[in-house]
DNA sequence: AAATAATGTTTACACTGATAACATGCCTGA
DNA sequence: TCAGGCATGTTATCAGTGTAAACATTATTT
């Protein structure tokens, strides 16, 4: 007979009925998956396979596809929101490191297309979520619109700051964008130029 | 026997077993669903089912369902362009054209929302296309980036130029794409804002 | 220990894009 | 004229997808 694991829950290469913790094995796959092609390839059933358990056990944890997709969305914006926080550390404060935000939102998308898609294209996402009030940590489009905001007085009127905010944040997302459909060569020099040249 | 149609190919409405011009036909139906959802709702079968044909007629005339889509970006193209050519033609030549054509962008991307996404994701397609020296009309990104090179002097140099354009394209690309993606209201006093102060 | 809840599996279905083999009808060359 | 040839459409079929239902196994609670 085989030998009972040691205590519980210790996970050996065996296979086991009972995964563990699937739902965090299967946003992995995904994570995984998502990098090495286009969202709309991502399966289901591949996740699955790739986490050596049946296609329809993916239900168990989320009701559908939208589901699972919108945790790697989750997971992309803490990931995003840390490389936020880690360029806007890593510079001077002000517009230093401002530009070094809109240079990380880019690098970010270059570097994770397909879920920088996914994560837009959800647009019920954490972009538009409340304020950044929990103890949760705020999304990464929230930590951007601060620095932003904080970039300007207060002595500016509200509609011109929120202006030039969604100016800042369309030239950004805009150039990401144009680089990821291949419109516009992925060239540091590029980004560097545009970006730091946004605060007009 | 059923009379026969006057001459030769005067489509009626009955069933025959030769559609007539099928190709156009699919493109039609295409770009009237795309309208309706999102593009990756598409389905070979339901637009030739919409065309009255069988699933299997389409690839008479598209090798596969990337080439159908290929046509209806190609479609999609042309009815941009026609768009800026409107829009340059009805304001004075200049900054105002040039502004004119930054709203008919992001308007364009609201009217057909999937059709837009459709066409940037085409990253093949004929945006980096040849200098428009065929008889065809340039697409519309090349009437646009036209349009941004006429409006700085040739004396600034090349490379400044280049920036300028990838900016202003960036700008109203970004505002264009957020508002697709719900992270923006779209407001056409924002678009306005936005686009109207993009040259800087 | 027995009952129950949580988690995985097998089976099945409707849908998709795509290929192959067959049917129909337009058109041209003798 | 009319007989083929060829463009175009059809049916049958296949592998792959998301998802629901019924069943099996393990963990947890009483």
């Amino acid at each position: 007979m085989p030998e009972k694991d040691n205590t519980v829950n210790i996970n050996s290469e065996k296979n086991r009925y009972h995964h563990g913790d699937l739902r965090s094995a299967l946003i992995e796959e995904g994570l995984k998956l998502i990098d090495t092609g286009p969202a709309e390839a991502l399966s289901l059933r591949e996740i699955a396979r790739n986490a050596g358990v049946s296609a329809t056990a993916v239900y168990r944890h989320f009701p559908d596809k939208a589901a699972l997709l919108g945790a790697l969305c989750l997971e992309g914006h803490h990931r995003m929101a840390a490389a936020f926080r880690k360029a806007m550390a890593s510079s001077a404060p002000g517009v230093e490191a401002f530009n070094a935000m809109g240079r990380a939102y880019v690098h970010f998308a270059l570097a994770h297309p397909s879920l920088f898609r996914l994560m837009m294209a959800q647009s019920a996402g954490p972009v538009s979520a409340p304020p950044p009030s929990a103890g949760e940590p705020a999304d990464g489009m929230q930590i951007l619109v601060n620095a932003i905001d904080s970039l300007f007085g207060a002595d500016t009127p509200q509609s011109a700051r929120e202006v030039r905010r969604l100016k800042a944040w369309s030239l950004v997302h805009g150039l990401a964008m144009l680089m990821l459909d291949g419109h516009v060569p992925s060239e540091p020099a590029l980004i560097e130029a545009v970006v730091d040249a946004s605060v007009l």
